[in-house]
DNA sequence: AATGCGGGGTG
DNA sequence: CACCCAGCATT
């Protein structure tokens, strides 16, 4: 615990509230606390409790909290939605149910079961940090903050969710969601987007901590943030701790959390080419390791720098042979368009037909040796590989176009 | 401290 | 459309 820099942080003055400034100190020796006024933190704590004992939402990992379970929940929770979540974390569990299985998976296997969700790395970390339990604790999942946050894809948010919920300990989780909650409970005005102002969120989390029920009143910040106070048509006046709360008090609730705006994302422009051969199959390869969406299959992409609309299919030609070493036929109608958008990025895809010729029908072998991992399936079956929500859009609009030739 | 990394929900 | 969401690893 010593060597936890979320100490560091000794004593914080949060202005104007209520027109005088309320101080909170976290040091070693806790005094003159003013948070709540004529309140108290324990009062904040019981009431914060005792409406969560009520009004908890059902939810699958909290059937049976155990860190394994807690453990996946909190990995796919996170910068996703709980309605995202559930069916994923329920097939999760039950391909996957114990850690030692996990440590055991195929890497194509987890991908499958992550296809859709996003953030891949996010399971191949899962993956290495379940190794890590089996071979270095033997299986037993640690059972400490300091211990659990070494873990491959564990940080403050996760490590302290997990050390709360299925160990006890008296540790803030903090996310974008409890920031926000703690911003208009105190009135707090530091950018939350900034890294710099979240090691003050998590002192005030560690301090109005209940240490007594820390897993339940994690959760229960959660199930606030997630219905009086939401980031948007927040209900403010009917929060348990309205009564606590600086940001309703003074009636300035979509004043908090301060936030600074993200970039915009780059725009791409892309030619997506299914490629046919004699038995109606389409060319998939996989991504690079270090790339966007990776280890996962797509059909060829190419990219080119802005839009542009005529004589494409001759470039698509060329850079096919550039690219895989044969020429595919390619048709001169576009047969469909996808829009994607990443968080950084946005995907223009316009998608051409071509079919391979005979000649060239077995050129799939010098492509997996050029160490292209490549393969051939139907748009209909793809049960085989794991595919980005974004190929799930080209897979659609290659359908909707053999559905619209056959009518 | 800033950037890369997905995808879906909401007003 | 813009913004948000149970963040973390890397640089």
């Amino acid at each position: 615990m010593t060597n936890d820099s979320r100490e560091e942080v000794q004593a914080i003055v949060i202005e104007d509230w209520l027109g005088k400034s309320a101080i909170l100190d976290l040091g070693p020796n806790i005094q003159g606390v003013q948070v709540w006024g004529p309140q108290t933190n324990a009062n904040f704590q019981a009431d914060l409790l005792t409406w969560y004992d009520q009004n908890k939402r059902q939810l699958p990992w909290r059937m049976d909290p155990t860190p394994y379970h807690v453990w996946v929940s909190e990995i796919m929770l996170q910068q996703t939605q709980v309605d995202t979540v559930i069916p994923y974390y329920q097939h999760f569990l039950q391909r996957f149910p114990t850690i030692e299985s996990l440590a055991e998976a195929q890497e194509a296997d987890l991908m499958k079961a992550w296809e859709g969700l996003g953030y891949y790395s996010r399971v191949r970390n899962m993956q290495t940090a379940a190794q890590t339990v089996v071979k270095e604790f033997a299986g037993q999942f640690p059972q400490t903050y300091d211990e659990i946050i070494q873990l491959k894809g564990i940080g403050p948010y996760t490590a302290a969710a997990i050390a709360s919920i299925a160990f006890n300990e008296a540790k803030a989780a903090v996310d974008g969601n409890a920031m926000r909650v703690y911003s208009r409970l105190l009135g707090i005005s530091a950018d939350i987007a900034k890294s710099k102002h979240h090691k003050l969120f998590f002192a005030i989390g560690d301090y109005l901590i209940a240490k007594d029920r820390p897993g339940d009143f994690n959760q229960a910040i959660m199930d606030l943030g997630s219905s009086f106070e939401t980031a948007k048509a927040a209900m403010p006046l009917l929060s348990p701790v309205a009564d606590y709360t600086l940001a309703t008090l003074t009636g300035q609730t979509e004043a908090f959390p301060v936030k600074s705006k993200k970039k915009k994302p780059k725009v791409y422009y892309y030619d997506a080419l299914i490629i046919k051969n004699q038995q109606d199959r389409v060319l998939i390869q996989q991504r690079d390791q270090d790339q966007l969406l990776a280890k996962l299959w797509t059909v060829p992409l190419f990219s080119h720098p802005e839009k542009k609309d005529q004589e494409v299919w001759t470039n698509l030609v060329a850079e096919t042979k550039a690219k895989y070493d044969f020429s595919p036929v390619v048709a001169k109608q576009a047969i469909g368009q996808v829009k994607h958008v990443f968080s950084h990025q946005v995907w223009y895809i316009t998608i051409y037909l071509a079919y391979v010729k005979a000649e060239d029908a077995n050129f799939i072998r010098d492509l997996d040796q050029k160490s292209t991992k490549s393969d051939w399936v139907s748009a209909y079956d793809l049960s085989r590989h794991a595919y980005p929500t974004v190929q799930m859009k080209i897979w659609q609009a290659y359908r909707d176009y053999l559905t619209d030739k056959n009518q």
